[in-house]
DNA sequence: AAGGCTGCTGGTTACGACAC
DNA sequence: GTGTCGTAACCAGCAGCCTT
C-alpha cells in the first residue's frame, strides 16, 4: 500500500501575488502519467533519478540537473525509467502570462508560441533556474518571484518563437475541430464514440485514428484532459472533491479520484491541499 | 462518521492486422 | 485512406476498506 499514490511526498505552491505561476514538487515518486497536455507552459527540472518524456512519438531520457520546456497544448507523458524513482519540480507557467511577455519582447501580438529546444542539459545553463526554484519554495518572497520571472523570461527570450496564428483548414482538421466542439459542448454529457461517428457519417475506428493523427491523443483521452484541467481549477478555487467530481462530468468522486491520478500522477486531495507559498511564513 | 481511496466486473473504446 | 474484425486495454458504477 506504500507504494500508492497518496504516500507519495508532493506538494503544489501557488500564490496570489504571482497568480501565473504554480509550483509541483514531487518526491521519489515511480507514478506514471497518461499522455495529457496543459494550457500552460510547463517547465520541468529534474532534481533526482531519471525520467523519460514521450512526445512526437519521441522519447527523451532525462536525468538530474536538466531542464525540460513543454509548449503549452503539447500531448507529453513522463514516466520512470526502469522501476527507479525521480523527484523533479514541475513549473507551470500561464499561457497568458507568456504571450504578454513574448508580444513585449518581440515587439508584437504574439497569441500562440512553440519551444525550440527539446531540453537543457548544461549544468551552468541549468543552475540559476534550480536555485530560483530553490528561492521561490523556501524564502517565498517578493524578490524571489522577481528572479523567478527572470529565469523564465530568459528561457522565454532564448527557446520560445511566436507561431504563426495562419491555422491549416484542411477538411481533417475542421472535421477534428467539428468532433473537439461537439465533445466539450456539455462535457458532463458527451457524445459517444458511436454517435459521433453516426453523426459524421465515419466509423468509430475512423474518428479516433483522424483525432490521434491531428491531436496526438484519443478522443476519450482529450474529454478527460479537459475534465482533469476543469477539476484542477475549481479544486484549486476551493469546491470539494465530491462537487468537482458530478460538476466536470464524472458519476462520482471514485471516477475523479481514479482519473485524476492517470493524468496528474497526483490525488484529488493533494491537489486540493495546494497551499500560497507565503502561507509558509 | 464522513470523506477519500481502491478492488471488482461488465460494457465500451482503442489498437493492430488485413483487405480493398 | 478507410472499413472490418478480433483482441487488449480502459472506463463506469458499485461496494467496501482505509484514513482523518
Amino acid at each position: 500500500m506504500q507504494s500508492s499514490v497518496r504516500y507519495i511526498q508532493q506538494q503544489f505552491w501557488h500564490s496570489a501575488k504571482a497568480p501565473h505561476l504554480t509550483i509541483r514538487t514531487t518526491h521519489k515518486s515511480l507514478q506514471a502519467y497518461k499522455a495529457h497536455s496543459h494550457e500552460s507552459l510547463s517547465i520541468g527540472a529534474i532534481v533526482e533519478g531519471m525520467t523519460c518524456l514521450s512526445y512526437d512519438a519521441k522519447q527523451l531520457k532525462l536525468s538530474a540537473g536538466d531542464i525540460v520546456l513543454i509548449p503549452p497544448n503539447q500531448v507529453h507523458a513522463c514516466n520512470p525509467v526502469a522501476q527507479h524513482t525521480r523527484s523533479y519540480h514541475m513549473l507551470y507557467v500561464d499561457y497568458d502570462w507568456c504571450c504578454l511577455q513574448l508580444s513585449k519582447l518581440h515587439a508584437k501580438s504574439v497569441t500562440q508560441f512553440d519551444c525550440n529546444v527539446e531540453y537543457l542539459a548544461d549544468a551552468h545553463a541549468t543552475q540559476p533556474f534550480f536555485d530560483a526554484l530553490e528561492a521561490l519554495r523556501t524564502l517565498a518572497s517578493s524578490s524571489a518571484i522577481a528572479t523567478m520571472e527572470q529565469q523564465i523570461h530568459a528561457l522565454l527570450q532564448a527557446y520560445c518563437v511566436p507561431q504563426n496564428t495562419v491555422e491549416q483548414t484542411s477538411s481533417k482538421k475542421q472535421q477534428v475541430q467539428h468532433i473537439k466542439q461537439l465533445l466539450l459542448a456539455d462535457i458532463c454529457h458527451p457524445p459517444s464514440l458511436q454517435q459521433l461517428a453516426t453523426d459524421l457519417r465515419l466509423t468509430p475506428e475512423s474518428i479516433i485514428r483522424q483525432f490521434k493523427r491531428l491531436e496526438g491523443i484519443t478522443p476519450n483521452a482529450y474529454l478527460h484532459n479537459k475534465r482533469i484541467e476543469k477539476a484542477k481549477w475549481l479544486l484549486a478555487n476551493g469546491l470539494d472533491i465530491v462537487a468537482t467530481a458530478h460538476e466536470v462530468g464524472y458519476a462520482d468522486q471514485s471516477q475523479l479520484h481514479r482519473a485524476f491520478v492517470n493524468y496528474t500522477a497526483a490525488t484529488p486531495r493533494q491537489y486540493q491541499q495546494q497551499r500560497s507559498i507565503f502561507d509558509n511564513n
